[in-house]
DNA sequence: GCCCAGGTGAAGC
DNA sequence: GCTTCACATGGG
């Protein structure tokens, strides 16, 4: 489905609320559940989240999504962007290397994708993950969000629904008032975060044209942030293919798949995973995480 | 009760 | 340098 142009408005894009999306290999379940954003939820056979000020509902078939808004919609590009529905996923999967362990995380995984964040909530979003389970931390974000989040006009039959916070709404918040929020320990890491950037002493979107070690490096300086959530959103939100979150799944994953019965430490997982995985290397991280985690699962519903 | 979860920072060797 | 520990909270 086309924009037309509107009939006496002239050069005028039309505004429709649902826009249909041609797509193959493209798994939106498994891309929305396999924990690189937090928001997305399951309502009556659809998927209903916001993507920046839009609330969304999307639905998905074998060769397409249709995308719904609550308001009518002229220019689409940010639900393709954050979807990365122009990637060619076949270039991306050939780059990976033909390995056993890689080769069943792709076919148990077929149509994975990665999306594209934005970058502040994709760092506060981690900075809330460390030690967590994916659906508390869903439930965290949940609560952020109602408390300090700015309602958005939702489909009718749906609750209330919120943009994720800004730094500068969070950063006049207390610690209190976070930890309220359910996350501990982490409540006074994302205040200093939030109060760093919207005071202007650091700036997300300078880190774009940055080579991704520099961009890494500088994430690190922020308080509760290492390695692991730099990687992240280096990933998720900035699209540095190269970067390769290593958390307790994917560490699992090396250590049993390539390096069984040795101790390996983190430093040598990091420069295995640098030169073994190719181009591509945060993109096959996903399908090991993912892989990982949905393995059980799959073996005990079909051993059934 | 126990161990674990998309870790990090600080203290101790 | 490296290893160990505390840090909140909830699920299994």
């Amino acid at each position: 489905m086309t924009n037309h142009a509107f009939p006496g408005e002239a050069g005028t894009p039309y505004s429709v609320p649902t826009k249909v999306f041609h797509v193959r290999d493209y798994d939106l379940a498994a891309t929305l559940t396999s924990g690189q954003a937090f928001r997305w939820q399951w309502r009556d056979g659809s998927w209903v989240g916001i993507i920046a000020n839009h609330w969304v509902q999307l639905h998905a078939d074998e060769f397409s999504i249709s995308a719904t808004c609550a308001e009518p919609i002229s220019d689409w590009d940010w639900l393709t962007k954050y979807l990365q529905l122009d990637l060619d996923l076949c270039q991306v999967l050939m780059t990976f290397p033909d390995d056993e362990p890689m080769r069943a995380a792709v076919t148990a995984c077929r149509g994975l994708r990665l999306l594209r964040q934005d970058p502040w909530e994709c760092l506060a979003s981690f900075i809330l993950s460390s030690t967590k389970q994916i659906v508390q931390i869903q439930q965290i974000i949940g609560l952020l969000c109602e408390r300090f989040g700015e309602p958005v006009s939702a489909g009718t039959n749906y609750g209330p629904a919120y943009t994720f916070p800004s730094p500068a709404r969070l950063a006049r918040s207390t610690e209190a008032e976070l930890r309220a929020c359910k996350m501990g320990f982490r409540a006074p890491y994302l205040l200093e975060t939030a109060r760093l950037l919207f005071g202007g002493q650091f700036d997300l979107a300078r880190l774009y044209n940055l080579p991704v070690e520099v961009a890494r490096a500088e994430l690190m300086n922020l308080p509760g942030v290492g390695r692991k959530i730099a990687d992240c959103v280096l990933l998720f939100a900035y699209g540095f293919q190269s970067a390769f979150p290593v958390d307790v799944w994917v560490m699992k994953a090396l250590r049993q798949l390539y390096f069984p019965k040795r101790k390996v430490k983190m430093q040598r997982l990091h420069r295995f995973a640098a030169k073994h995985f190719g181009t591509c290397a945060g993109y096959a991280q996903q399908y090991l995480f993912h892989y990982m985690r949905t393995k059980g699962k799959l073996e005990t519903r079909t051993s059934k």
